[in-house]
DNA sequence: GGAGTTGCCTAATTGCATTAGGTTCCTTAG
DNA sequence: CTAAGGAACCTAATGCAATTAGGCAACTCC
């Protein structure tokens, strides 16, 4: 009988494949081994079982991410860094909606490599802010404002909730990026009315 | 054998209690029935099979979310009217969890039950926009950005994101609120940057 | 107090996850 | 060149969740 050729990393592309084509949830350890013409239990050789590989999922869509951010962010700055970065992320959870549902789980055990990936994004968004006035202190806030608006359109939009009737997803995009632009260029402004 | 005076409520309300407890996964027609003191294939007198149940859980959330909402609405206006819807939800998120969780999740089939429930939590944040000069043709975008901010910002705090290291969520939250009432507030100006 | 409906049960099937324990292929040291 | 060892894949078997089919008992209502 010839060998199928199974690694880690083809386990696991057939996983992420799975995941963006028929959804997260149908990324099983039985659809992966019949997709990859092997019986499941073989599986067990190069992944530990179900969480294993759903974090190794994980990994491998934080990564990309971190991977395509520093590339959005090389050279730019300001409020075109902050387009760049942004639609990044929404660009990918549109091509690959399994795998970024995947990276969003917070539910899997952080791996080391896992928490590197999470680290490589967080100073990308610190990076961002550079472009900004965000006064040291505040810095954190506008890092979870960013995060939560980015997060909750992409997910909002994945899930269809901005489609149908209406103006285009599209355009509220643009907005939403404008707005998030203009409250971090008046940030201090920002910060008094807070009280 | 005495019966156990099972209704449709008193499952769905079941599966609340153990996905806020153990998360929505852990609410399975199994673990309910165990819960119930009932053996699993009794419970399909009830509810139709899994789908089903998270359908009726999705609705049952939602309803909940909308009836708060609309108590928090009542008398309220301007930045307050915004303040208190968004804790609603946020405030939703952090005591029952897994209900929250079903209200989110955009993958079950539209009842009328939740089309309506769904239709009252738009009309809420509709309600708050009114507080804002916010122009008619772009209310739409307004309330994704509301949207959008919201969700995000109360899934990643409940994932444990904001959690750890750095100032409060708690801060964040407020600052994330003030943010989002000054660009609404001077949301023409927002327009003209979107160009 | 009997007929019918309803509520809950047992039995049985299917599918995924997991463990145990082979067998075959490939490499490499002697 | 060959035999030892490990790696890759397999079959067998178990457990749990979901689902369907069909049975009996307990309420209801005339």
């Amino acid at each position: 009988m010839t060998r199928a050729g199974l690694t880690r990393p083809a386990v696991l592309e057939m996983a992420a494949v799975l995941a963006d084509e028929r959804g997260l949830r149908a990324a099983t350890l039985s659809a992966v081994a019949r997709e990859l013409g092997v019986r499941t239990p073989s599986l067990y050789s190069h992944v530990r079982g179900t969480d294993d590989l759903r974090a190794g999922l994980a990994e491998l869509a934080l990564t990309d991410l971190a991977d395509r951010g520093d590339r959005a962010l090389a050279g730019r700055s300001g409020r075109r860094a902050l387009a760049a970065w942004a639609n990044v992320h929404r660009d990918y959870a549109r091509e690959h909606p399994g795998r970024f549902a995947a990276a969003g789980t917070l539910d899997v055990a952080p791996t080391p490599t896992l928490e590197e990936a999470a680290a490589r994004v967080a100073a990308q968004s610190l990076a961002v802010l550079r472009g900004y006035p965000v006064p040291e202190a505040d810095r954190v806030h506008a890092v979870r404002l960013m995060a939560s608006l980015l997060r909750g359109f992409v997910e909002l939009e994945a899930g269809g909730a901005f489609g149908g009737r209406g103006p285009t997803s599209e355009e509220s995009w643009a907005r939403a990026l404008a707005v998030l632009d203009e409250s971090l260029t008046r940030w201090p402004h920002a910060a008094l009315t807070a009280s």
